[in-house]
DNA sequence: TAGTTGTTTAGAAGAATTCTAATCTATTGA
DNA sequence: TCAATAGATTAGAATTCTTCTAAACAACTA
């Protein structure tokens, strides 16, 4: 999991990207923690606490780039707003309604049977599995 | 699949709502049809195609408040336009990537196994399940 | 029918995201 | 090494979808 900055920095050039500053400050905040899911705004705030300033600009197309890459992929759980996922392995996800909170469920965990015929001309581009909690009350 | 204006009136005055012209336009739209996916633009736009005049905000209040009342759910498949589905009953759905539509994929046929434990103090609200498709090339 | 409460509306406001075009930086190759 | 170029960053404007505001209006109740 501990990701050097020659690697960060390779990670980056392998997706065709040149290593600015504010692109290898992402790459280490995105890829030296673990998986994780983040929104542009929350990014955002922690390239600023880090002290590198980065633009909100520069954060979406950072998020954009990576995701075209293949080094993150978009999570659609929420209407109002876009989490990126830096675990690229295929599995699914619980939400948290109240907090936003994401968590990964391993695809080994978690099945999907049975899916029917695809409307016709369409090939399967993923089965995204979202598992909606709430604080139990 | 039948829904007659004295039908429709009844399941507005059911929801606690007031069977307005607006309401029960809107109403007709999306219960005369049969099961449907409608973003808030589409059905606005039919409104005025079939010379009611609904504003956007009237649109956006009516498909919340049908929400609320359990006559709509909202599916999130697209992280910049929410949907609302006209099907209540427990299924999922194909989301063709490129054309925006949406398809019920009943839920007899598709089965999600082995969901593991939920994340502490929470419990389920809904499973959702998106199967992702592309034209075929 | 009057009073009350819910509904509709235009337009303003808000939030997330994208665009623009100017500036800056990394890379390339002579 | 250095100039040329291709790519990256940025502030701020613009766009899009959605929500809010507060005033006018319509449905309901007594």
């Amino acid at each position: 999991m501990q990701l050097h900055p020659i690697d960060l920095e390779k990670k980056i050039r392998d997706a065709k990207l040149r290593p600015t500053k504010q692109r290898l400050a992402l790459a280490q905040l995105l890829y030296t923690k673990g998986d994780r899911h983040v929104t542009a705004e929350r990014l955002h705030g922690e390239a600023m606490e880090s002290g590198v300033a980065v633009s909100l600009a520069t954060i979406y197309n950072n998020l954009h780039q990576f995701t075209t890459a293949g080094l993150l992929r978009e999570v659609v759980v929420d209407s109002s707003r876009s989490y990126f996922d830096t675990n690229m392995t295929p599995h699914h996800h619980f939400f948290h309604e109240q907090t936003g909170a994401l968590e990964d469920i391993p695809k080994s965990s978690l099945t999907v049977e049975n899916i029917p015929a695809l409307p016709a001309g369409t090939e399967i581009c993923s089965v995204d599995v979202i598992v909606r909690v709430n604080t139990t009350r």
